[in-house]
DNA sequence: TTGAAAGCGCTAACAG
DNA sequence: CTGTTAGCGCTTTCAA
């Protein structure tokens, strides 16, 4: 916890601690000031001064067991070392396996250039409180928001003021820092049309209300369009990130009897809930029901039949965006600030090049 | 960033802020001491003021868009409101599915009482740095560590030294906070041995040095020997978390020809890479080979054929073990500082208890 | 009930 | 090249 106890102790729980060392005590065991011993352990660069004086600060820092105070730290330097992460609803951690993995290189990139991370889950498709507290409380000096909403004023005000942040989506800002996906909606409907599929179903992994989720949608008709197979409302259903969303959403579709050879599922965890609902309902993959994916999460490809997906770089995608955050930080040019990563269909056999359905 | 500029804006990048309000200003528009703002805004009991009072404050507070600097307010209450959670690897993430569940319902919990929450993962198996700069630069006012290791020296110092803990896992220290589950070895074992199953060969799900997955191991050779079945090193491969080591375990199994009728993997998302593998030997599951995972992962209900397991539960361990820690770092006593979460067997088509598998 | 004042531990001008 | 010193913005004791 941390009260201050009478003697200027710390409290944790019920137990007293000593005092922790300050930098004041390592500068007097090493015989020179306050100042020495700050520009010797944040290694100031424009400074020389002499090893020896510099390594007696060294040892009576490691002697005391010194670790500078980071709130005072932060308080003085006005940096604060950290950058915030911004997660729409803990809930999508839960059931979407893309997630854990760009955060997953977001820790790794953003700890090897030494930058703490802080986690923030907001409720709804919107939270101002989240912003505020962080930002307007000096918590972060960045940061990066995972599916943003284009109609979230707070974050559109912090990108006008030109706080650092960097987006995995995009708000339609002109000055607006993004690191997304190439969308792959072309080659998986080509693929699927060149097989020979006319009805071709689809099941969102989000709600309409989110952009990345309804674009996918919009893509989906636009190319059926173009080859001028029927659009319908029918053959779409509402999926909600989890596995078994896909699978009630498949169902759904057969209660309704619909026709249709293929489904274009807007995730691999939908996919693959939705691959459990035909198996349910004795409908072969592909033979009588071809199935796409998007994602490529690792498990696809030891599903049965293995899904044909689409590969998105989640790694990459989070090791970019922890980079580009880091240099707008440190105030580097940004070179690329809106960068578009490659997608790759990947052909399984639950979706292979062998057989049109009977349909 | 929050350079500090010559005029005492803030520079964000390239771009120069004003000043940010203090205290001191949201006291002067409301015509009071800033005590009083730190009173109000702090909601302090003890003290009473006038409601007029109060309600000036507060919408000087709001005009100004006032919000307290959290360093500042860190440094002078020596109150960080803030949990560090500690991974061993952020590979984890990526690919096992039962921790980013865990994660989730510890950031609901956390932001739920008010807690700021920083993820810090370690690499290797201790690492001692992590701890350092934490802890000891006052960072955080408890921790969270997920599987942590027996011989990690500085955490058992930590926990000698009362700073509030709470291990998802445990490293026998007496003093110790855990949230567990319950191990449930057992029932599998039984349940597996009760089917006629005499060769059950076992996946890890982790190298050896993992305290859980090496328990998890002595449990299957425990039960073995009490059935009086064989226990042999060659019905056991070691499995590195993700879908792809157990597809390579099982091959390796396979390859092998060692001969099993049963399967029990160290958790869910290995089994599903083993059944992937056992598909492609052509292998009929659970006909010829019974499979039994570990977690009841959202997906394991709709692999093919589903997935028999061990329900764990993520969300409440996660909640319990925030829960735990938060009345830990405000004083409040602990009923129970080591709790074990049932675990129950889910029996699902893999290993139903339909029919003795040939071999 | 409210206000004055003393730090919290560190950084970074500035002076020597 | 090193030390002196003045804050950073807030909390909290103590006195009025």
């Amino acid at each position: 916890m941390g009260f201050l106890s009478p003697d200027r102790g710390i409290i944790w729980g019920t137990q007293v601690k000593p005092k922790r060392p300050t930098s004041y005590q390592v500068a007097e065991l090493a015989g020179v000031s306050r100042t020495t011993v700050s520009f010797v352990l944040n290694n100031v660069d424009g400074i020389n001064l002499p090893s020896s004086t510099r390594q007696r600060v060294l040892d009576a820092a490691k002697e005391l067991g010194y670790v500078p105070d980071a709130a005072a730290r932060k308080l003085a330097s006005g940096r604060t070392q950290t950058i915030g992460l911004l997660l729409h609803g803990a809930f999508q951690l839960e059931i979407d396996a893309y997630i854990p993995q760009v955060l997953s290189s977001l820790f790794t990139v953003s700890q090897k250039h030494g930058f703490q991370v802080i986690v923030e889950t907001v409720t709804g498709l919107r939270q101002t409180r989240a912003y505020r507290d962080l930002v307007r409380g000096k918590q972060i000096d960045g940061l990066v928001v995972f599916y943003p909403n284009e109609d979230d004023e707070e974050l559109i005000d912090l990108i006008d003021e030109g706080f650092p942040a960097v987006l995995l989506g995009s708000v339609g800002h002109p000055n607006e820092h993004y690191v997304v996906q190439r969308s792959s909606i072309r080659p998986v409907m080509q693929h699927l049309i060149g097989l020979g599929h006319e009805r071709i179903a689809h099941i969102t992994f989000a709600p309409e209300e989110l952009s990345t989720s309804s674009r996918r949608l919009a893509s989906y008709r636009r190319y059926l369009q173009e080859a001028n197979l029927e659009v319908s409302d029918e053959l779409v259903r509402f999926g909600e990130y989890s596995a078994e969303s896909g699978y009630y959403a498949m169902n759904s579709l057969l209660r309704d009897k619909v026709k249709f050879s293929a489904l274009f599922a807007g995730n691999d965890t939908i996919a693959l809930g939705a691959m459990a609902a035909l198996h349910e309902a004795g409908l072969s993959i592909p033979e009588e029901v071809a199935v796409v994916g998007y994602d490529d999460i690792p498990n696809a490809r030891f599903s049965t039949p293995p899904l044909t997906t689409v590969r998105t770089p989640p790694l990459e995608q989070g090791r970019l965006a922890g980079e580009m955050l880091i240099d707008l930080i440190t105030g580097k040019s940004i070179p690329e600030p809106k960068i578009r990563l490659d997608t790759k269909l990947i052909i399984r056999n639950s979706c292979g090049g062998k057989r049109v359905p009977s349909s």
